[in-house]
DNA sequence: ATTAATCGATTGAGCGCTCGTTCAGACAAT
DNA sequence: ATTGTCTGAACGAGCGCTCAATCGATTAAT
């Protein structure tokens, strides 16, 4: 978790636009992994403002309201699932391989990032519904990577039954089926290995396009 | 939501079982309704005791915490689930129809009961770890439901790609995509009308164990 | 060089309030 | 009179958030 996520938008009292984001990155990782391990609403402000070091009065000087705080932790780990997605794509060649590729990549990172994602899929609730939708528009537009990925795969490969329907629902498949090691890794962790995980998956997903 | 799941567990002050039950459901009633609105910890235990019709003290005379009203919930829920999976395997034949009936069954299930299968993704982790526990069960028992069926299909039909791993692994899948039409809907009913996306899906599903 | 004034950043006790839960008593049925 | 059920006022812990006071550093005045 290296960059936040677009939180201009939080309103703050403080002038030192610098000091303002290092605060801020201290909150949300402080923030983050409190509400990972006890969710957002049974951590309180003092907890958050004592993980970051410093006290609540403070805390207020960056956030206007604890929601705000959620919103820049789900914002800061879409930043990061964004950064992971686009430098899977970004070594991906053509063709199938590529495909096989971006999918290895991707796993990995929910793999990586599980704790956080599952995070998003419980807490989006909790916020101001004007963010809830910012939150659900990172989660779209990460879909969309997939399917520009899976568009240009299609070209350069004899992958026959993507119509323009079945490609946006397959990218949208293949974002859900990494999600699911996340949120179903209290069964699926115990059963299978992330890297067999990834090797089944994606012989069942290449079957999806490869089908008669 | 006609029965209630396996609450037999939850302690009460009350004598007369058919008045523990006929209460219960009262309340599981309201509450899941309260839930699906505005989340577990935004209703308070007045709230849930006024819409079910009595009051507050009634409440805990069923109940030892919130907490359990929110198992007794979710157990509703996956009851109310696993009927209807089982109704649709039982209509179903043999061979590849039967699958594609089946899934057109299980996604109208997962479509009528779309904020229940939301609510139980957000909730499941305010449980205390006990009966979160029994709640994961509950849906790893649905799953099985799906590898039974998928292995007896495979049987009387000439599904290659199918292993024992692959087999369960698909069931997840299905399973899952199932439920992304609950927690992708926000995108997806804005895109295709649920017969669509049961139409695109299983046809991508079907293609999963086609694959040459 | 020393002092005084100013400023942004920080503090934490405390405010007002809500929550989940309890319990002493009311009521109804037998 | 006893038992089973229901009531809602009362409790007190704990919440998000505020704000008057303080701190430390930088600047201005002498």
């Amino acid at each position: 978790m290296e960059e936040l996520g677009r939180t201009k938008d939080i309103p703050t009292q403080v002038k030192d636009p610098q000091l303002v984001d290092r605060r801020r990155r201290q909150i949300a990782d402080a923030a983050v992994q409190l509400f990972i391990d006890k969710g957002f609403h049974k951590t309180t402000t003092r907890q958050i403002a004592r993980a970051a070091g410093f006290s609540i009065g403070s805390l207020y000087e960056y956030f206007a309201s604890k929601e705000d705080i959620l919103y820049m932790v789900c914002e800061s780990i879409h930043a990061e699932v964004e950064r992971g997605v686009t430098a899977a794509m970004s070594q991906a060649a053509g063709g199938r391989d590529a495909l096989a590729k971006i999918i290895h990549e991707y796993f990995m990172v929910c793999h990586r990032m599980s704790d956080f994602i599952l995070l998003i899929y419980q807490e989006t609730q909790s916020l101001p519904s004007q963010w809830r939708k910012r939150v659900l528009e990172n989660e779209l537009r990460i879909s969309g990577l997939f399917v520009e990925a899976l568009a240009g795969i299609a070209k350069s490969d004899e992958l026959i039954k993507l119509n323009e329907n079945n490609l946006e629902l397959a990218a949208h498949n293949i974002v859900v089926l990494g999600h699911m090691w996340t949120f179903r890794r209290w069964y699926l962790s115990h059963h299978y290995s992330i890297e067999d995980y990834i090797r089944l998956q994606t012989g069942i997903i290449l079957g999806m396009f490869t089908g008669k």
